[in-house]
RNA sequence: GCUCGUGUAGUGUAGUUCGGUCCAUCAUGACGGGUUCUCGAUCCGUCGACCCGGGUUCAAAUCCCGGCACGAGCACCA
C-alpha cells in the first residue's frame, strides 16, 4: 500500500458508518448554567461532523434532575444562543426531556411489564453489597403484578424518596459491578423548576438519554469518556428493547491551564458569594464571558477542529486558543494608541521643520482604509517605562529625552533607537484597561487615543495587544477590557 | 480495590487499521535573524518527542508479551 508522504490530517476523521445525509448527532447539555469553554468543544464537534455529512444535530436538555444539578430556567435560551453562536448555525432540534416525561415513564411501564426491568424497593447500600457479590436482590424475583403495582406506588406519591428505584436487569456475572442491575428512574418529590410537581418518578440520565436517542435516531454519539460505562449500560437496554445501539465516540478529559476543569456548579455558588460579577465575568471560562472579551467563534471552531476527536486527557492553554484568534481578528481591527501610567512631556521643534498634523494609518497593511488625523501639540505622554534618552516616537520623529523635554531632531528614522508609542495630549482622553488575571483584575489607568471610539468594537492597542472597548461614557475614562496580546 | 480507557517534543496533534518511503507531520511555544516606523503581522532559521523492558522480523512509533504512569467510572448527578 502506497504511504502518502507525512502530512498533518486536516478536518475531522471521518465518522464509522455514515452515509452522507443520514447522519443525526446530538449535544445534550444540563441547563443548569449557560455553556463553558468545555462544552464548546461538543458544538464544534457535534456540528462541524454534520456538517461534513449533511447531517444534523439534535440539541437535548437531559434535564431530569431536581435535586443535584436543578436546571435554571434563564439557561435553556443561553444555551440556544450560544450553541449558534458557536456552531454558526443554530441547532436542527430542540428537545426539553423534561417535558417528554410521559414517553419515559411509558417506556418504564413497557420494560416492567417485559420483565426485563423491575422495582427495587432495597436501600443503595443493601443493594451495593449485593451487587458487588453477584448476588440478586430479594426485588429481582418480583412477578409482573407486584412490579406494576409497586410502580403504580411510586408514581401516586405513596413511596418516599430514596425508597424505591427501577433497575435494569442485566447479568449479574457483569466484570464490571457499575453495569449490574443498574437503576433507570428514581424517585424525586422535590419540584422541577419548569414543569413542577406533576411527576414523582423521574428517569436518569443513562436510562433518558438512551430513549431519547432511540426516538430521535441518533445514529453517532460523541461523547466525554467519563460515559463509555454509559454507553455499555445502554447497550444492554437496547439489546432489552430489541434496537441498534448508535456508534459511539470519545474525547478525554479537557483542562485549561488558565482555568483548570469547568464546573458549572461551582461557578454558579462562587458567583452567589460574589466571587464573579456573573456568568460572563471576564475570569470566567464560559462562553459568555469569551464572547463578552472578544473571542471570535470562528476561533474557538478552528481550535477544537485542531485537536480532533482524541481519547488522551489534555491539558492545553488559553495561548494557543488566543494564536488562533488572533489571526481571525488581527487584519480587521483597527490600531490605536493606549499609554499606560502616562509620564507628561513637552515638545521641543524648535529645531526643525515639522508638520502640524500627522496621519497614520488606522491599520498598518491597508485592510481597513483611512488614517487616523493628529494634531501635534506641545505636551505628549509616553508610558513611564519607556522613558529613556534616546527614543523613536512612532510615526513621527527621532527624539533626545533631557528632564521630561524632549528635542526633536530628525524626522527621518537615523539610527535603531527603540520605537515607542505616544500620544499628543489634546489628541487623548482617560482611559482604564481590565486584565483578567487568574481570580483577581489588573487595572491599568492611562490616556487613550481619542479617535473613532466605538463601544463594543475591538482594537489593537499598539506595543500593548487586543482590547475590547467596553464603555465610551460620556464623562469619565473609557472602559477597556484586555483580550490577549 | 474492581472495571474501563489513554501514553509521540514545553503544550496540543499527524502517522498506528494493513511494519519499510518515519533519522517521525503540523500548529502553538521558546530562541535567533530578515522585513515592517508596534512588543502586532509577515518571512526564514534553530530547539525539541515515539512511557519503560523484553520478543517477533532483514526492518517496529506501528505487531506480541510484561511492566510503569496518568485519567475516568464504580451516585437513587449530568
Amino acid at each position: 500500500m502506497q504511504r502518502q508522504k507525512q502530512q498533518k490530517r486536516v478536518g475531522l476523521k471521518p465518522l464509522p458508518n455514515a452515509i452522507e445525509g443520514k447522519v443525526i448527532l446530538r449535544f445534550a447539555p444540563n441547563p443548569n448554567g449557560p455553556l463553558t469553554i468545555g462544552h464548546s468543544r461538543g458544538v464544534v464537534i457535534n456540528s462541524e461532523f454534520a456538517k461534513m455529512y449533511s447531517g444534523k444535530v439534535v440539541l437535548r436538555y437531559d434535564d431530569t434532575d431536581t435535586r443535584v444539578k436543578p436546571p435554571l430556567p434563564e439557561a435553556y435560551g443561553w444555551i440556544e444562543e450560544e450553541y449558534e453562536w458557536i456552531a454558526g448555525r443554530p441547532a436542527d432540534i430542540i428537545i426539553r426531556a423534561s417535558e417528554r416525561m410521559p414517553i419515559y415513564l411509558e417506556y418504564a411501564k413497557q420494560m416492567l411489564e417485559s420483565g426485563f426491568g423491575y422495582v427495587c424497593r432495597c436501600s443503595a447500600g443493601e443493594f451495593k453489597d449485593l451487587r458487588d457479590n453477584s448476588q440478586p436482590c430479594p426485588c429481582r424475583g418480583k412477578n409482573t403484578e407486584n412490579n406494576l403495582s409497586d410502580w403504580q406506588s411510586m408514581n401516586d406519591g405513596s413511596i418516599e424518596e430514596g425508597g424505591a428505584v427501577v433497575r435494569v436487569k442485566t447479568d449479574l456475572e457483569l466484570p464490571n459491578p457499575a453495569l449490574r442491575d443498574w437503576p433507570a428512574l428514581r424517585i424525586q418529590h422535590s419540584p422541577h423548576p419548569m414543569v413542577g410537581d406533576l411527576y414523582k418518578v423521574w428517569p436518569l440520565l443513562d436510562f433518558q438519554s438512551a430513549i431519547e436517542d432511540h426516538l430521535q435516531g441518533v445514529t453517532h454519539i460523541v461523547r466525554g469518556k467519563d460515559l463509555m460505562d454509559s454507553t455499555r449500560k445502554q447497550t444492554l437496554l437496547y439489546n432489552h428493547f430489541g434496537w441498534k445501539y448508535p456508534e459511539p465516540l470519545y474525547w478525554g478529559r479537557v483542562k485549561v491551564h488558565e482555568f483548570g476543569g469547568f464546573s458549572t456548579s461551582g461557578m454558579k455558588v462562587d458567583i452567589a458569594d460574589g466571587k464573579f460579577e456573573g456568568w460572563d465575568d471576564p475570569r470566567l471560562p464560559t462562553i459568555s464571558a469569551l464572547k463578552r472579551r472578544g473571542f471570535e467563534s470562528k476561533a474557538i471552531r478552528d481550535f477544537w477542529l485542531d485537536l480532533g476527536l482524541t481519547q488522551k486527557d489534555i491539558s492545553i492553554s488559553m495561548q494557543t486558543i488566543e494564536s488562533f484568534n488572533s489571526s481571525v481578528i488581527d487584519s480587521v481591527c483597527e490600531r490605536r494608541t493606549f499609554v499606560r501610567n502616562p509620564r507628561n512631556m513637552s515638545l521641543n521643534m524648535d529645531e526643525i521643520e515639522h508638520p502640524d498634523e500627522l496621519q497614520i494609518a488606522r491599520h498598518p497593511h491597508g485592510e481597513i482604509e483611512g488614517v487616523r488625523e493628529w494634531t501635534i501639540s506641545d505636551e505628549f505622554v509616553i508610558e513611564d517605562r519607556d522613558y529613556s534618552e534616546k527614543l523613536r516616537l512612532k510615526d513621527f520623529a527621532d527624539v533626545l529625552i533631557k528632564e521630561n523635554q524632549a528635542i526633536v531632531n530628525s524626522l527621518q528614522r537615523s539610527d535603531k533607537r527603540t520605537i515607542v508609542h505616544w500620544l499628543p495630549i489634546n489628541q487623548s482622553r482617560m482611559a482604564r484597561l481590565t486584565t483578567p488575571l487568574g481570580t483577581e483584575f489588573r487595572i491599568d489607568e492611562g490616556l487613550i487615543e481619542n479617535i473613532d471610539l466605538v463601544e463594543g468594537e475591538i482594537l489593537q492597542l499598539e506595543r500593548v495587544g487586543f482590547a475590547k472597548i467596553e464603555k465610551v461614557p460620556e464623562n469619565g475614562p473609557v472602559e477597556l477590557l484586555f483580550l490577549h496580546g
